[in-house]
DNA sequence: AACCTAATTGTAATCGATTACATGAATATA
DNA sequence: TATATTCATGTAATCGATTACAATTAGGTT
């Protein structure tokens, strides 16, 4: 096990300096046509390979962004994750993540460790919903050494650019779809509202409601989890109730097909006693054998590339240029066998 | 946006040195009590936060850690990259993430990539089959510099650790299983058998039916991608023959799927007219509702966890007390409804 | 012959840390 | 009192690159 050659090594081989291999590896300044032959070939021959290192000590610049997200093994964010590598790949960056597990502390922490490695900006789908108690984000934002962008689940930051989906479109337009199918008591498995995702689907519920005269009964919202065990839970509940609902517009696929289980086991019908619209369009939802799962997709890839994409605008840019950007993309309602009802 | 404070600025700050101050903040040898609370004090006080690029530098430890899959947006690599960031972060190491998408020359371009980033080791599933052609993986395994343990898709290589799933034992046990039901022709759904995972999986197959009785049929054998598509048809190559088959044995999830629907829609039923099996245990698979499908689990976290503690153990050891080490880990078969007769 | 210019290459600082070795002061020992 | 020892800190090299500035050489000009 030899060390790696370096300029050093080549330099002092032909008898030249650091500087002038260095120039010569770069086709940087004038440098004689034989040199700068002689030393690429002893490259070659040293195999000799730039130790991003240095460069990235020397130039401050280290070409590694941070992704963040609360857990990597889902659908969703493995496809925005896959999206950013992809963007950003081609353009020399290479992708660091974290995963929070929805807790603040670790958040916290992978923050500052992301910043001490000296990650060239961070991308994150943040986990903590209060923030004031984040001290890491704080410090992020206080500096403003390392350009930070959000996707999915954002803070409305002044100044920190945000690639998301119209959340509240979304919510609108699957209340919507399940009204135009003669739905009129449609509950709702939201989750933590303090998250702008969850709350905005949640208003866009409501609003869909309002402007179809239907009103809001609070008893029909129901706080779940993602996962199936808290759809169910939510199912049971609603199935209990005196009027039950006669539709359900979930904020999570899992959940939805949670209840979609146990309404089936109730001995009801899906679409017919009860339309069922989850949302994400994680894989599964499409694979279901009698009820296909109608969900609203979110793109998560495009989300991925576009947030690569406005991280290299910040970063291309001197600060005193930039501009903040906060875009957001339009969901797509996939209407499947779950809630059509003709 | 100032610049991050060093430790020449806490130095110049109290009229110490940068050596001083370094050793203050390491707790390491005798510095005077008095120095040390200084240092610290006006070190937090500054916001001062250690460079790790310089570090990694000085000490040739980089502290990252590159992984390549093919992809990751599927459940079982996102599962085993969880399973990775989860062990490696406590030990002060980050996860650089690459995608092959399975093509030759990506995969050597990026190991170079992680090389020229000094990573201090590469966790991969190889997408390239043919060894001699991939002139990276060749130069990275000639100079032993960086530590490279194969997960899942591996090669045999001398010296270099791996950790995989005993695909053979899988191979049978579905095999052995689908016997078990009664089935008397066994069709097998495969995939490009000059990785390891595939071919095991079919060695596993045919030796099962080998140790039944049960005669190989070459033409029961076809060759797909892992997707629903390229199942479907090989379902539909399967049906139109001669003599059927009773049972199907594949090696993707993805293409079980298709399976299943081209068989369903053929007017046959699962499992009584046809048994299918299939693998990676991915979440859909558990979530179907009438025909659940059975598979064999992988155990990707496990996976994941592993590679990166063998991982560890390399990095720990010099290099000439390293061993190598080819951790197999134990497959389950789930048995669910999809080649459940009774 | 004296001077100028352009073409190459070298010198040395820099990025931000760590650390072997040196130094000076204070204290202990003979 | 002279010397040895310890303690605390400074000096300077190092990791591997880049780059402003300096220096050298060759050739051209008058």
């Amino acid at each position: 096990m030899k060390k790696k050659t370096t300029i050093y090594d080549i330099a002092a081989k032909l008898g030249l300096t650091a500087a002038t291999v260095s120039r010569a590896l770069n086709n940087n300044t004038k440098i004689s046509f034989n040199t700068r032959k002689l030393v690429l070939e002893t490259a070659l021959e040293m195999n000799y390979e730039q130790n991003k290192l240095a460069l990235a000590l020397k130039s401050g610049k280290s070409y590694n962004v941070g992704v963040i997200v609360p857990r990597i093994d889902s659908n969703f964010f493995s496809s925005v994750i896959r999206g950013i590598e992809e963007e950003l790949y081609p353009k020399g960056y290479h992708v660091i993540i974290c995963q929070t597990h929805n807790q603040e502390n670790i958040e916290n922490e992978k923050i500052n460790s992301l910043v001490n490695v000296q990650v060239d900006g961070i991308l994150m789908s943040i986990s903590n919903a209060n923030l004031e108690a984040n001290k890491g984000l704080n410090k992020l934002l206080k500096n403003k050494k390392t350009p930070l962008v959000f996707f999915d689940r954002k803070k409305d930051i002044k100044g920190i650019s945000s690639v998301t989906i119209d959340d509240f479109k979304g919510g609108y337009d699957a209340t919507k779809h399940l009204l135009d199918q003669g739905c009129k008591r449609i509950a709702h498995l939201s989750n933590d509202r303090n998250f702008e995702i969850f709350r905005n689907r949640y208003l866009g519920y409501r609003q869909a409601l309002l402007d179809n005269g239907i009103e809001f009964d609070e008893s029909l919202v129901i706080e779940t989890q993602s996962n199936v065990q808290d759809g169910r839970r939510a199912a049971r509940l609603l199935l209990d109730m005196e009027a039950p609902p006669d539709a359900i517009f979930s904020s999570s696929d899992f959940a939805a097909l949670g209840a979609i289980q146990e309404i089936k086991e109730s001995g009801f019908n899906i679409p017919e006693d009860m339309c069922v619209v989850g949302f994400s369009n994680e894989p599964f939802t499409r694979f279901m054998e009698l009820t296909t799962i109608s969900t609203v997709d979110q793109f998560p890839l495009d989300m991925g590339r576009k947030a690569a994409q406005v991280f290299l605008e910040e970063v291309g840019h001197t600060e005193d240029v930039k501009t903040t950007q906060n875009i957001v993309l339009t969901p797509e309602l996939i209407v499947r066998r779950s809630s059509s009802k003709k």
